[in-house]
DNA sequence: TATCCTATATATAAGGT
DNA sequence: TACCTTATATATAGGAT
């Protein structure tokens, strides 16, 4: 409480080196904080400029996260199918990629709701990004997901897998690694569950 | 020299509302500065921690910028793969993602064949940028590559070629979209006439 | 591992060239 | 369209909790 008289609390910030930071500790602190800064100058840039924008960062740990305006499957379907113009190309590759980006969710889903119990929520700004049609999939961002958002977030799964059926049902490919069908089911019941929910209409649970 | 007296010269940097920038002009150099900050932030991210990233950026006219550390098709892949250990998976998968990003890089460097000639060049950190594995494909940094860089990564592009030959004789999948064979060529001595070279061996212009 | 705080290092919005 | 300058908004390194 007590001034501490002219001795600073803090160097502040330091200049350093570009190159691998060498203690490991540090290096971990770095990169959720760096990581943290990089998700949001992406945000920033799409909402600003209204531009497509995928990211993806693998930690050491090699857990993933990824930003995606709108998501990640279609920048990356264009990337590789070179249609500068198209919004969402509705063809077998549109569909394949569809579908996986359907299982990611499906995983990253099932992957949260073992931690989520142990950590606490912050949700600040994700009705923000939940309102724009961009997907986070940061720890920190689902976290953050209060009952209300994870129902809108329901809500465009739904609309996702309804369209992935549409799809699958129109042009049935057999794609290698991703079979076109069954329709894999988001558990958000586990989800819920984790939190502790008990207010959750039960027939909103099941997709 | 002289100080101009108390008349300051800009208002300096400004607040900015987080939402699309309406003015067209002012939305294209605000898209030029940030992404060019992204960029560089993904880069120092990979660089301190070490970490595998992925940044894919379509400009408002549809062009594609991408970065990725090692690559961006490893990143892809692994994403979707989902195998959080592998460094690079030998799968068809990888396969099919390894040729889809030779033509990307192949039809990169056409375009740019056509630009280089009506722009000059700045290259200064392009060489730190080459000597990590990472790739950058912007516009700016291509047009930094003098012939020495321009040969490094030559290198590269043989190795990738020759990875991609291997991989391709190994396990010849037929994949919807991209044929396994044959191999595309690079076109660096398109890229090299455009600069006016002739002190290029003429020997290794082929691939 | 996340968060807070301080003091700096950087990124950039505007306005010119 | 790119680059330079100025003044300010942000991002963060280091340290502590």
């Amino acid at each position: 409480m007590a001034p501490p008289q002219g001795k600073k609390k803090s160097q502040g910030r330091r200049k350093i080196e570009m190159k691998l930071i060498e203690d490991e500790n540090a290096r971990t602190v770095t990169f959720s904080k760096r990581r943290a800064g990089l998700f949001k100058k992406a945000t920033e840039l799409s909402v600003l400029c209204g531009t497509q924008i995928a990211l993806i960062i693998f930690s050491l740990g090699g857990r993933a996260y990824s930003f995606g305006h709108p998501d990640v499957e279609s920048i990356i379907g264009r990337f590789f199918n070179k249609n500068p113009t198209a919004t969402v190309p509705e063809s077998s590759s549109s569909s394949r990629y569809r579908t996986a980006m359907l299982q990611e969710m499906k995983e990253q889903f099932d992957g949260k709701s073992q931690e989520l119990e142990t950590k606490k929520k912050r949700g600040k700004e994700i009705e923000a990004a939940l309102e724009s049609s961009s997907f986070h999939t940061t720890d920190e961002e689902l976290d953050g997901l209060d009952f209300e958002q994870l129902r809108q977030l329901r809500g465009k799964l739904v609309k996702m897998r309804d369209e992935m059926r549409r799809l699958a049902n129109a042009n049935a490919y057999a794609v290698a690694n991703v079979p076109p069908m069954p329709v894999p089911m988001l558990n958000l019941a586990q989800v819920a569950k984790s939190r502790g929910a008990s207010m959750i209409p039960s027939d909103w649970l099941k997709l």
